[in-house]
DNA sequence: ACAGAAAATGCAATAGTATAACAGTGTCGC
DNA sequence: GCGACACTGTTATACTATTGCATTTTCTGT
């Protein structure tokens, strides 16, 4: 997984949202595979039957899901049940591509919001409802990456989950 | 487990080591547990024989270990084999009482080289020796807390885990 | 169009990580 | 001592992920 391509000192702020922010989530999950289908015409790539069903179920909501949900929605929708391998394999494929994004502290799977861009994303994840969105914050990432080499290491990747509450949890919490 | 505890602007800069740093390891462990022990008496809380046993494997060394690394390390240790939930249940207390941290990326558990504080660590992985070391960098997290805040999200916790190369490996690699 | 190579999928088994539920034991304050 | 509580033991099971091999599909060059 590539990391690196000159990413200055731009601090871009947001990107992803929550589910319950009152978007239209049919468009936003349309928009997703639409860009998704377009990012592996120009790769090269092929988008399966089966990988695009995995990344329309993952886009199905902005909760990240477990690989045996993920499962499970597929048995559903197809009339079989693929086995564990098929869904790991489409969620590797779409890693690799930049589509999906793994959260490490929950062992789930979650839609990359900006995939043209192989970028380090940093998720917000709310402990109340499960959404989660997706932050860009370079200088943050700029400055660990500094401290790390003051101590001789060379970082390779990041890893950064922010669980806390999302603005309508928040709001509702306060209630 | 709370976080907060004015955190200022401090931007302590490292904490923790690798193993291949030439320290003396026997030291490193013992002190370990003696804070440990101090830490539990302050506190009032138990540090038993299954919990210290269970702590000195882990800070055995400084890479994470595994909850089945360490049942297989005490079975050896003890005369029967204890189950996996005895393990957990120290774990559980361990994390509780900031001695150990749980490394996300790895579903492995680490020391924590500075249990005095309640600090929200940073952790630095070598994907080739394993070795695990801690960072403290402020600056960088409440870069992030502010990003996250201004999208309205209230930022709990945080996990950061930064992965590549140790100093040692990394000399070892440009050979 | 066709053979061969490569990629993708199907399938069975198994490895690795973690928790639930309940029973028993030890510790502490009274 | 006795009751309350924390801690540990034990069994079973849930959840997450991978290995290895057979089969099918797709692509490439001719």
């Amino acid at each position: 997984m590539g990391q690196g391509e000159s990413h200055a000192g731009s601090a871009k702020k947001g990107c992803g949202r929550f589910g319950a922010d009152g978007h239209n989530h049919a468009d936003c999950l349309s928009a997703a595979l639409e860009r998704a289908e377009a990012l592996c015409r120009e790769r090269g790539v092929r988008l399966t039957d089966i990988r695009r069903t995995v990344l329309e179920t993952i886009w199905s909501g902005h909760r990240p899901l477990g690989a045996y949900d993920i499962l499970a929605t597929l048995a559903q929708e197809r009339g079989v049940k693929p086995q564990p391998p098929t869904v790991y394999r489409a969620l590797e494929f779409l890693q690799e591509q930049g589509l999906v994004h793994r959260v490490e502290s929950l062992n789930a799977y979650i839609g990359c919001p900006l995939p043209e861009e192989r970028h380090r994303g940093q998720l917000l994840l709310c402990r109340a409802c499960g959404d989660a969105a997706e932050l860009v914050e370079e200088g943050a990432l700029e400055a660990l990456e500094r401290s790390a080499e003051a101590l001789g290491f060379k970082v390779e990747s990041f890893t950064v989950e922010l669980s806390g509450l999302c603005p309508s949890c928040l709001a509702e919490e306060r209630a």
